[in-house]
DNA sequence: ATTGGCACTCGATGTAAAAGAGTGCTAATA
DNA sequence: TATTAGCACTCTTTTACATCGAGTGCCAAT
């Protein structure tokens, strides 16, 4: 167990390798942390530190460094303590709402923003899932065999999808089609309707015409598949990091974002219950950017669930993106 | 004027710092390109293309480097010429026909193809202008005066947005407006209709209602505006270009990518006219990207245009970019 | 007009010395 | 017993300097 002392040095090793940078080293700490004691007594709990694995150092004659397990410690009593909305973020949401746009163009907006302000990457997704209550759903013919399937959820998001049916439907009857359904999903969550509409709809209108099936696990295939909408911006802003000058990890981060995959199984983990998580590098479920760190916040209101995140170095200002992420999202779900 | 052998002696320059990066000394050129020549001779034809603008030292004890009027040179003699087809593409091509999907999804896996295979970042764009046929319009009513509206084009292409009416209008009204306008509107491009609808549908709407006018504006908005709808791809391959190891030329590039509208005025610039057209360096209308090159092909079929590209450093391999282009736009046009 | 020869330039590479930052250890101290 | 001052030691970073080599420019010979 850690003595009170060196919970503070291991803290303020974190915060000021966060602050500057750099390896930190007893003097520094002594001077700027704690007061009370020598450097010489620094350098002994740093020792201590080290063996216990908070700290390590790049080679012999440098600073120390915080390892994850540090991070892990700062987070958790950031996280404890209470924390004060970020500056700022009123002005921006205002521009948001000045837009009137839907909830796609405020996620991407939304991306964009966090990641110019914080110069890490920012994140917005927005999880089409089964429990979103669905607004309509359409279907138009496109011509031969091709129709388009758009389906409308509560909230304004818009998932089109051009299915291949077995046979050649009129437009009539593809409105037919749609208009059973809708009689019965519109309103309500796929989660819900699902069994409904399989168990009922379907036998039903197979009678009349069998590529109903298949229109409708087209629909199930999409509705239930958990998939993520994504947005990611300010990607460019980390090359001014000192932590992304190295290559290898810029591919890291750069082939992340272009994978949505991979960044969805990030988001997706955080998504699994309200409020802030922050993982920190190995933590987190995909390899190659085990040097950094995200931190997310997920909400929901009116089974429409959203999350925002920023993904940067290990060394990320974890009390600001968390405070930034708190604020913003509070603020957009005052308006949705 | 440049003599025949000037001309070989510049074009040999070109090609050979495009295959190893490196600039060009009289000695190489001599041996790999003129044999008939001694590197003496090379020396002083190098030094007056230099005075000519064509090449240029780095520094005094290195080869010679192209211009941008010497890849300008270097291109046009590759446009003369009979270009064969890239191999592979057919392959690619097979893939993308099994997946069967829309326009927006084969666009957006061809920009990822694109920059995969060459390393450059590959762009595709689709312009949804007011020359591609209308299949047909929904207005879907999301709420109040919050209304989604369902812009289908012709080849799968949808847009939609959602808009903000004067007023609260029944799902039933929407429909008899969207009704008379695809009365109007559906299979023909709204370059061609929307005199129509404005002097007559307008009119005879705004009786009934006059939010009409409203959503017809915003319908104008969108596809009156030259706006494309662009795909990026690859960018994570760059990083591992010699070229870009400059983390100012990288962030040139990832701000390009991030900020569609200098993207867009690139790709507009290029589908004036079909067939490939090549811009290097401050050729480009975008500052920030003057050490890079830009490739498209564009092309149209039923009123449909599309544009290919790919984006890479100034000494990138053209004759094979070129090739690459044509192919795999002539393949997907086969198919649309 | 072309070519061989040679001095010259300038970046790249390598080595050594010096500087600087920070530690670990020991002995003195409160 | 915990803390501290002092000092030797380690390892990186910086600087300086000599060397190397690729390639040119120019001149005289062909």
């Amino acid at each position: 167990m850690l003595t009170e002392r060196q919970l503070e040095v291991v803290l303020a090793v974190v915060y000021e390798y966060i602050e500057c940078g750099e390896p930190a080293g007893s003097r520094t700490i002594a001077k700027k942390y704690l007061r009370g004691c020598s450097p010489a007594t620094i350098r002994n709990e740093m020792s201590d530190l080290e063996e216990m694995g908070y700290l390590y150092q790049p080679h012999t004659s440098a600073g120390r460094l915080p390892t994850p397990m540090a991070y892990r410690l700062y987070v958790d009593a950031i996280m404890q303590r209470r924390r004060n909305p970020h500056p700022g973020v009123n002005g921006w949401l205002d521009d948001i709402r000045d837009q009137r746009r839907d909830m796609e163009s405020v996620l991407a907006y939304a991306s964009q923003l966090l990641g110019k302000v914080t110069s890490y990457v920012g994140v917005a997704a927005i999880a089409p899932l089964e429990d979103v209550a669905i607004h309509r759903i359409d279907f138009l013919r496109l011509g031969g065999e091709t129709v388009l399937m758009v389906i409308v959820l509560n909230g304004g998001l818009v998932h089109s999808r051009t299915i291949l049916l077995p046979a050649d439907i009129s437009q009539d009857m593809l409105d037919n089609i749609s208009r059973s359904i809708n009689t019965i999903a519109s309103g309500n969550p796929w989660g819900q309707v699902r069994e409904v509409i399989y168990s009922y709809l379907v036998q039903e209108l197979e009678q009349i015409f069998h590529s109903c099936r298949e229109a409708i696990d087209q629909m199930d295939l999409i509705l239930s598949s958990r998939k993520y909408r994504l947005f990611t911006g300010g990607a460019r802003y980390i090359l001014a990091l000192p932590d992304f000058q190295d290559m290898g990890k810029l591919k890291a981060i750069l082939s992340l974002l272009e994978e949505e995959q991979n960044l969805a199984a990030i988001v997706e983990k955080c998504s699994q219950k309200e409020g802030v998580r922050v993982t920190i590098g190995d933590e987190n479920p995909v390899p190659g950017i085990s040097s950094c760190s995200v931190v997310t916040v997920a909400s929901s209101t009116k089974g429409q669930r959203a999350v925002l995140g920023l993904i940067g170095p290990m060394r990320m200002d974890y009390e600001r993106s968390i405070a930034l992420l708190e604020t913003m999202m509070k603020g957009l779900y005052e308006d949705f």
